[in-house]
RNA sequence: GGCGCGGUAGCCAAGUGGUAAGGCACGGGUCUGCAAAACCUGUAUUCACCGGUUCGAAUCCGGUCCGCGCCUCCA
């Protein structure tokens, strides 16, 4: 079977995605900052990350996989202030949302999904590490800084050569917060407590405070998985600063290589710019079930474009996902019914028909391609279930292994739920059909009509007739 | 300015040297009292533009134009 590969990063070259130890590939995701619901952005990655997942491990390979909750940053204090909330509720909400989301999109849990301030101790370690290497510095506020000169491989992932502020965005002025640093490269790994924190500070060996961002990532990356492990994953834009702090601080640390492999997944762009949350531009999940599309159809337009192309999200792009997962349910009933009630267990080890389709998958996570071989086929599987006397035995071969290639792309294909029409609506339907079987077909057309214009659609079968909402 | 990604049919999108996958939409057909649904079927002599290499290029090289991302919190 083929062995999976993806875009590395940090050699920029198409790597197999291997386990160290053999068995069990060891993966970091930088998860959410909890502070408000994750926007589809977050979700292309997060669905990404899924599908590599379940992608290396349909090769054979067991992965551990691990994703941070990000519980404590500027933003959650701020907000969960601003709500007269505590941290901790204000972010147990909010994490709340974000696992509902998930499940809606059919993520696998992480095997671990740590927590920053249930890490502080282990944070702290890591620190006096760094300033026992002098790697690191007490500023006279109590805060902490990384001293990014004493690192001699900054800027190798991101390949960013001048790392002082001094760029052409014309933001090279400090701000006034930041003059306790050496060097405006430096980065916190404790921010000394100040008084808009409110009680949200951890006592430390310089006083009390609360941990920098990257720093989280590289004590639980490490905690979990080891000094050295496998796989870290994110966003693009955490390429920088965000990866290349965790490396710095790491692999100071320890003096062992961070991450094996480095992987970015591109930007989801809406109206062609990027969707975050200072554009004001950004759709949630439940945007998309307001709009009446299922989290699935979202999860087939996330995946339509390879990860390392930015991919525009449109309304009308969930339209044209819709009727492709239709057709993907169609050819399901019709293996199912073809195949008779007691299926047969599935063979789990063969990809049948659509080896094709794992094949583009395991190939640096060709998503498209990997959809366009899963069509050809189900053309071909339809074609021959209409054509051919295809025995139920074939069907039930063809169904488990159908089966488990929507569970290799993670989609659910739950019946859509019944929506009930209203009474009068059904009355108009019952009438409708009373006056076809009479053959009054000017009378049928006209209720017809009406039914319609309500929203509505007939779809009549031999015996009877279905009432569709049509879709809006 | 530095670093990086990209420009393929109406839309989305594979294809990195051998003669353009797939999805959606649209046209035709089967079925239907009519429809819908479903299935069958058709639709790019051409891959932003200009040169070059080659028997042969969307694919390689050089140049031009355009879009986007990162360089600052950000998936």
């Amino acid at each position: 079977m083929t062995h999976p590969t993806i875009f590395d990063s940090m050699t920029r070259s198409v790597q197999p995605v291997t386990a160290a130890d053999g068995r069990t590939v060891g993966i970091y995701c930088c998860g959410p900052t909890v502070y408000g619901p994750a926007h589809i952005g977050n979700f292309r990655t997060f669905i990404i990350q899924d599908l590599l997942r379940r992608v290396i491990e349909a090769s054979g390979l067991q992965t551990r996989h691990v994703r941070n909750i990000t519980d404590v940053d500027d933003k959650t204090i701020r907000q969960s202030q601003a709500e007269g909330k505590s941290l901790e509720s204000f972010t147990r909400y909010w994490t709340d949302r974000f696992h509902a989301d998930c499940e809606a999109l059919n993520l696998l849990p992480p095997h671990v999904e740590p927590g920053a301030v249930d890490h502080i101790p282990l944070q702290i370690e890591l620190i006096e590490k760094l300033i026992a290497k002098d790697h690191a510095y007490v500023a006279d506020d109590g805060s902490v800084y990384y001293r990014v000169s004493s690192f001699a491989h900054y800027g190798r992932l991101s390949r960013l050569q001048d790392r002082e502020i001094t760029t052409a965005c014309g933001c090279g002025t400090q701000s006034d917060d930041e003059y306790e640093r050496d060097s405006a490269a430096d980065f916190a790994l404790w921010k000394a407590q100040k008084p808009e924190d409110g009680p949200n500070a951890w006592p430390s060996p310089w006083g009390p405070g609360r941990p920098g961002w990257h720093l989280e990532c590289s004590a639980m990356s490490m905690a979990y998985l080891g000094e050295t492990f496998d796989l870290h994953s994110g966003g693009v834009d955490l390429l920088f600063p965000h990866h290349e702090n965790e490396i710095a601080q790491s692999e100071a640390a320890t003096g062992k290589p961070f991450a094996r492999l480095w992987f970015h997944s591109t930007h989801l762009l809406v109206d062609g710019h990027k969707m975050s949350k200072s554009e004001g531009n950004l759709y949630t999940l439940a945007d998309v079930i307001d709009r009446g599309y299922s989290p699935m159809t979202l999860r087939y337009v996330l995946i339509a474009g390879q990860y390392r192309q930015p991919l525009n999200f449109t309304w009308d792009s969930l339209n044209a996902a819709q009727s492709a997962l239709r057709r993907l349910q169609h050819l399901h009933t019709a293996l199912q019914q073809r195949a008779g009630e007691p299926s047969v267990a599935p063979s789990a080890s063969d990809w049948g028909p659509f080896t094709p389709v794992y094949e583009a998958l395991a190939q640096n996570l060709n998503t498209p391609d990997a959809l366009g071989k899963w069509f050809t086929v189900v053309h071909e599987l339809e074609r021959a279930l209409k054509s051919e006397s295809v025995s139920a035995a074939q069907a039930g071969e063809w169904l488990s292994a159908f089966d488990r290639t929507l569970t290799l792309f993670g989609f659910r294909l739950d019946a859509e739920p019944a929506v009930e029409a209203p009474t009068e609506v059904q009355a108009w339907a019952a009438a409708r059909w009373d006056a076809k079987q009479a053959r009054d077909f000017a009378q049928a057309d006209a209720l017809r009509q009406q039914v319609e214009a309500a929203g509505w659609s007939i779809r009549d079968a031999k015996t009877g007739y279905e009432l569709v909402k049509t879709a809006s």
